[in-house]
DNA sequence: CCCTTTAATTCGAGCCTCGAAAAAAATAGT
DNA sequence: ACTATTTTTTTCGAGGCTCGAATTAAAGGG
């Protein structure tokens, strides 16, 4: 249902309104501003004197000057790079990343890290990511309280407000509460992100003519995962945060799956779904979690030899995939996919079989027009997407200059 | 994204907002009305003075004087049933329904009219729908101007604007244009709703502790239909209309369903389906579409009596629709279900499989935490939802003193 | 008949956005 | 060098809107 309005929730709306014109589409001068916001130029004036004088945004020096015509030279606005600054902690199986991105969006600063995620406490493995943050801030000699927000990616399941990981394949623990164990230590607000949803909002940032109101990103790895907006909106559960894709029933009774039940999607295109089927292993036999990627590569290529079994290994895998697209095609209608990961090695093995399963589904339409591609490093693109996330958020909670937050009556 | 917002677009929201709230809530005194929307009772005041004089809302007569209390006695504020009405037009298979509702919502008039609907010509079929309704409004003696909304609810696919029936089993012309034959027909505007988005809308009317913002509708008869929402809003796609809940993939490649491929969940649980598969036909063999309640009923009397065949029929319907709810559940998190139409006469035949087919799969719910109802009649369902849909639309027109149509810009 | 209580209204303060007019800051032409 | 032109920004009421506080309305209780 619609919320009450107050009058000066309108300024703020505008002011995110501007903002996010100027994250999506770059710097702008105030009257190309007016035009994109369909705020009138007075406003726009009056919005950014603010920010100006907030040191929110800067007047940009015109370097090469574009004086291709006469009039008042338009000045460029963009954000003050020195505003603020997000910091974001990537986590994944034995290894965490940091990175630490400016307010204008440009990464100042990245490290990683190896530790045995698998088997370490859940008390040390905060501490670790607390300490080698900490660290990054030092050696990027970010003043302390520039930082504003930290954004943590992270593989598997998280609550929908983005406190803590309810469940992940890569740690034994469950219900990790990361915000509540790292806010105190770096003293600004954390959130927690599944990492596909990550992926598929860094694809919404680079790519915005492709990726904009309905698309996916499909995480194809160890497990199978999906980061999906539906009308400029990510979907997400009511409790927990990921489109579980990957656990979409595939084959009633199927195979096994990681996640203990049989039949998911995952376990027919999951990295260990296709080393079990090209190994000769029963499909009940269980996943293998720790697969070297040459032992892929060398599958892979035996498929590009032609053995039958490596063939149909992959050829599963894009069966699973493309039937349960079929059925999110169903459900809304075809959009753009992102595939990305180390599966996507592997690209000329499963997209004929991918489109040939959303062919034989019920969907009017032609599976070659149906965007697919393919990214096979989904670390910068989670990476991104956790700095976009973190510097959005900043966006929209710059208050009016009373500093309260506002507050939207139900 | 977010959109600019000018000041009169404020009140223009907090009117819809107030008239939402004595949509969904019942009529109420300015004060309560304060409390539920939120807004400050000199607002409420100065919303709901313009509201009676423009005559849409009424000062509602205290007639069992609830005088419990001291104090100024508070004035219930209701809909002026007067103010409008709205017209519905059900088409369905060889069947048209029509009724009429007052602006309270109170449905005044209905009526149905059989035709067969499989041959007749698309021209005819509008002509019928139209000389039908205008029947109607002349047997209700419902002055001319003062319906301001038909609202028309199709079995098939609609567009997503509601302006033609896109594709539809009970008829076997594509893409009719319903709004724009109607519309100069009636002098008001004509939206086109799919019956199962409308049933959801229906429900959330009627029963919001339990259908309010995840929830779905699932029609079991002859196909298999589904309305869901999801964080308050109906999902639809980009273009069509309707979920397509039948046509996701249960068996890849399975039994033939109606729309011409296999294996969709409607293949296996709607009464063709369960018919063939009682009868011992191929599930190859072209869906029966002209299958008569009594020979369902039949089936269900010999599955009560444990004869095998009609047992597994039944079940293998629940399973199908089991395991394509596991799979939204796996993609939002699970929600109450409300199952609709003649199907569900057989609920205690199947609901046992679904909940089976539903712990089956990867949720860590357990399926008796998930709400699970049955309606057996759709058909009233379906026209309080196009009711309620067309009131609301009303509602959300109705425009500042100056009578100019809200814009927002983009 | 006055007091208490609850509901609804009135009124000024304080925000906002907007259009029109004015100012600012350049180039082009003579 | 100076004026006219062009384009971008800013300034300045006008007109909306909501809100809190104070006021008025309309009962029942004693």
């Amino acid at each position: 249902m619609t919320s009450a309005v107050r009058s000066d929730d309108v300024r703020a709306q505008n002011r995110i309104k501007l903002l996010a014109t100027l994250r999506m589409k770059g710097s702008m001068s105030r009257t190309k501003l007016a035009q994109q916001t369909g705020l009138s130029a007075a406003t726009v004036t009056s919005i950014t004197a603010d920010l100006l004088e907030q040191s929110i945004l800067l007047r940009q020096e015109e370097t090469a000057k574009a004086k291709n015509s006469r009039g008042r030279p338009r000045v460029t606005l963009a954000f003050n790079p020195d505003f603020a600054c997000v910091g974001v902690i990537v986590l994944q199986l034995n290894h965490i990343m940091v990175s630490i991105t400016n307010y204008q969006g440009y990464t100042v600063f990245d490290d990683e890290l190896f530790l045995e995620t698998t088997t370490i406490s859940s008390e040390l493995l905060l501490q670790e990511m607390i300490n080698f943050f900490q660290a990054g801030l030092e050696k990027a000699k970010i003043p302390q309280n520039r930082l504003r927000h930290v954004s943590v990616g992270v593989q598997g399941a998280t609550d929908i407000q983005g406190t803590k990981l309810r469940w992940s394949p890569i740690i034994q623990h469950q219900e990790l509460p990361i915000k509540q164990s790292l806010e105190p230590a770096f003293g600004v607000p954390v959130s927690v992100h599944n990492d596909c949803n990550m992926m598929a909002q860094a694809l919404r940032w680079n790519e915005p003519e492709i990726y904009h109101s309905d698309f996916a990103a499909i995480l194809l790895a160890q497990g199978i995962g999906m980061g999906l907006y539906h009308n400029g909106e990510l979907i997400q559960g009511k409790r927990s945060s990921a489109t579980e894709f990957g656990h979409m029933t595939h084959i009633p009774g199927g195979a096994l799956c990681r996640c203990g039940r049989h039949g998911c999607i995952e376990a027919y295109a999951s990295e260990y779904a296709i080393y079990r089927h090209a190994k000769l292993q029963d499909g009940n036999c269980p996943p293998n979690s720790d697969i070297q990627q040459s032992e892929m590569d060398e599958i892979a290529e035996q498929a590009r030899n032609n053995v039958p079994i490596a063939v149909s290994s992959f050829e599963r895998a894009g069966s699973a995939i493309g039937a349960g697209l079929a059925s999110l095609f169903a459900l809304i209608d075809p959009f753009p996919v992102a595939f990305v990961g180390t599966g996507t090695k592997a690209k000329d093995l499963i997209e004929n079989s991918i489109k040939k399963a959303i062919g034989e589904m019920p969907t009017s339409l032609q599976p070659d027009e149906i965007s697919m591609r393919f990214y096979e490093d989904k670390n910068p693109l989670i990476r991104d997407g956790c700095a976009v996330t973190a510097l959005m958020e900043i966006d929209r909670n710059i208050n009016s200059r009373t500093g309260k937050v506002l507050q939207i009556a139900s």
